[in-house]
RNA sequence: GGGGCUAUCGUCUAGGGGUUAGGACAUCGCCCUUUCACGGCGACAACACGGGUUCGAAUCCCGUUAGCCCUACCA
């Protein structure tokens, strides 16, 4: 079943990508987006980018700016949020899309509005007695609980506290039965709800102020106000869920669907950090990846697209496009257990998607990796350099595999030398070196009649050129080899071994 | 401690009562070849464990184990 169908309201498909600017943007982070993206696209909905920024000490312009550029490199374009470079405004009707910028607009009156209806309550425990409970249950080896079992009946619940001294907002949770979450990827899950105490809302502020809401409430407050129709989040916050649920119940709102999706381990099955080597997308724009090959390999973790109800059953049918992920994306497809990250088949994956590109798609991706002189090149040029490269993994191998192109060698291979730069080769070398006729189809034709001429074989001329026009015996085809130096620059690098 | 989630080749996964348990990446071997690659062909390799239910269980149920998440006036 289409989990479209699922939904209640009948409003066109919102889903959003919230991320913390703390840093980098987290590769899992970025999977999640995708999936966002994805289903928000397959829909025709609208994609929200909204920045939770309420951890004062580390969120920065500069790091919101290490996020939009790492989505737009991505590819994940935003139909709601912050604008680059602009840090004071936004495009959508619900902005501002930086929460703290929504402090006084939106949830201070959400707070105010929840306990003047008695749905939430005015709590003047201290966090110093909270400790002492907390220690005290540890003690005895019982769960602590700020009005629950044995604790039922603590805390401020009851006392209709007024604003006449500092205090913190809770709210109330139902005390028994369960909430249930029917999630779009795990299925239903029942939370008991004497596991779930009154939890804080708004921390303590200054005297009679409410304080900084806390993220649970900040969460349901965007995601109402930005009608987020889908919250397609990472599975980590399943347990935060239910807390959330009796929130919009609270306020009145509609509940939106779940889906949470499993997170990305690293190789070893931990969770994905730094030691596992790249988890910033930074990092693998560096590795010298197509974002599209990211976009496909992060996908295809913890997704099997079904075509015509089978999955993919070969290498070729791996590689999807946008257009095919797009419009076969299904969250019924999504694995509930998490997945591990696996560069082998990332790799392979950019290795695929290189192949298929035309050279004019793969220039920009490429231009980043090469030498300045790069740009002056002819079209022509650019073309032979990139058709004959086209094998490589990476962006960055490509870029290896020319970097003859840019500088003559300095060293020359020992062994090449020896094996390949023999007396028979040198005079077909020397003719090699007075070719003019740089054409392909002419250049193999001369390059075959100096064979003949000379009783050689086609290895024995191409290694020996290759060592002395590139330094080793490794280099892209040798008629692009040629092609790629020139006539000029052939003579020049050839003429120490004549 | 409590609550929740998860478990098929090394990795990503298909399969959901009867299959030689299928594919992809990686690995290994062979072939192709102007180098390196690419490419082609092939091989290796899995149902976490223990109980049920059943004529029959990877598949359904219950336990166990392991991993992860939440259990904050973090997000």
């Amino acid at each position: 079943m289409c989990c479209l169908e699922k939904v209640p309201m009948s409003r066109p498909v919102v889903t959003r990508f919230a991320p913390s600017p703390t840093g980098m943007l987290h590769i899992g982070g970025v999977r999640t987006a995708l999936f966002c993206w994805l289903f928000a696209r397959k829909h025709g909905g609208r994609f929200i980018l909204r920045i939770e920024d309420t951890d004062l000490s580390r969120s920065t312009d500069d790091n919101i700016r290490i996020i939009e550029e790492g989505m737009a490199w991505v590819g994940l374009d935003w139909d709601e949020g912050p604008i680059v470079g602009e840090p004071s405004q936004w495009k959508g009707p619900h902005g501002p899309y930086r929460q703290m910028q929504r402090m006084e607009s939106h949830y201070k009156p959400a707070v105010e509005k929840l306990i003047a209806e008695g749905k939430a309550y005015r709590c003047r425990c201290t966090r110093e007695e909270l400790d002492e409970r907390r220690k005290l249950a540890e003690a005895k080896g019982v769960p602590f609980s700020y009005n629950l079992g044995v604790d039922a009946g603590k805390g401020c619940r009851d006392a209709n506290h007024d604003a006449s001294q500092p205090y913190s907002v809770r709210l109330k949770m139902p005390q028994d039965g369960a909430i249930v979450l029917d999630d779009l990827v795990k299925g239903r899950i029942e939370f008991p709800a004497d596991t779930l105490d009154d939890w804080i809302i708004a921390r303590t502020g200054e005297g009679t102020e409410i304080g900084v809401p806390t993220y649970n409430f900040c969460v349901v407050v965007d995601d109402t106000g930005m009608e987020v129709t889908h919250v397609i989040r990472g599975d980590d916050h399943v347990a935060n869920t239910p807390k959330q649920i009796a929130l919009y119940q609270a306020m009145g709102f509609e509940l939106p669907r779940f889906a949470h999706v499993p997170m990305i381990l690293g190789k070893d099955g931990a969770k994905l950090s730094k030691r596992h080597g790249a988890t910033s997308i930074t990092e693998y724009q560096a590795l010298g990846l197509l974002p599209s090959a990211v976009r496909l390999a992060l996908a295809r973790l913890s997704w099997t697209p079904k075509i015509d109800g089978k999955a993919v059953e070969s290498a070729e049918e791996e590689i999807l496009t946008d257009e095919q992920m797009i419009q076969l994306f299904d969250l019924n497809e999504i694995q509930k257990s998490p997945a591990r990250f696996d560069m082998d088949k990332l790799s392979w994956m950019n290795q695929k998607l290189i192949q298929k590109a035309t050279w004019q798609e793969l220039e920009p991706h490429l231009r980043p990796f090469l030498p300045e002189a790069w740009s002056a090149k002819p079209e022509d040029w650019k073309r032979i350099a990139i058709t004959a490269t086209q094998k490589g993994k990476s962006l960055v191998e490509m870029a290896e595999a020319l970097r003859f192109a840019f500088e003559r060698p300095t060293e020359f291979d020992e062994k090449g030398v020896a094996k390949f730069m023999t007396e028979a080769v040198k005079p077909a070398l020397r003719e090699v070196a007075g070719l003019s006729d740089y054409a392909h189809d002419a250049l193999e034709a001369a390059f075959n009649a100096i064979l003949e001429r000379h009783g050689l074989k086609t290895k024995d001329l191409a290694q020996a050129l290759r060592v002395a026009l590139c330094g080793k015996p490794v280099s892209p085809g040798i008629f692009d080899t040629l092609m790629l130096l020139g006539p000029d620059e052939v003579l020049a690098r050839l003429e120490k071994w004549l």
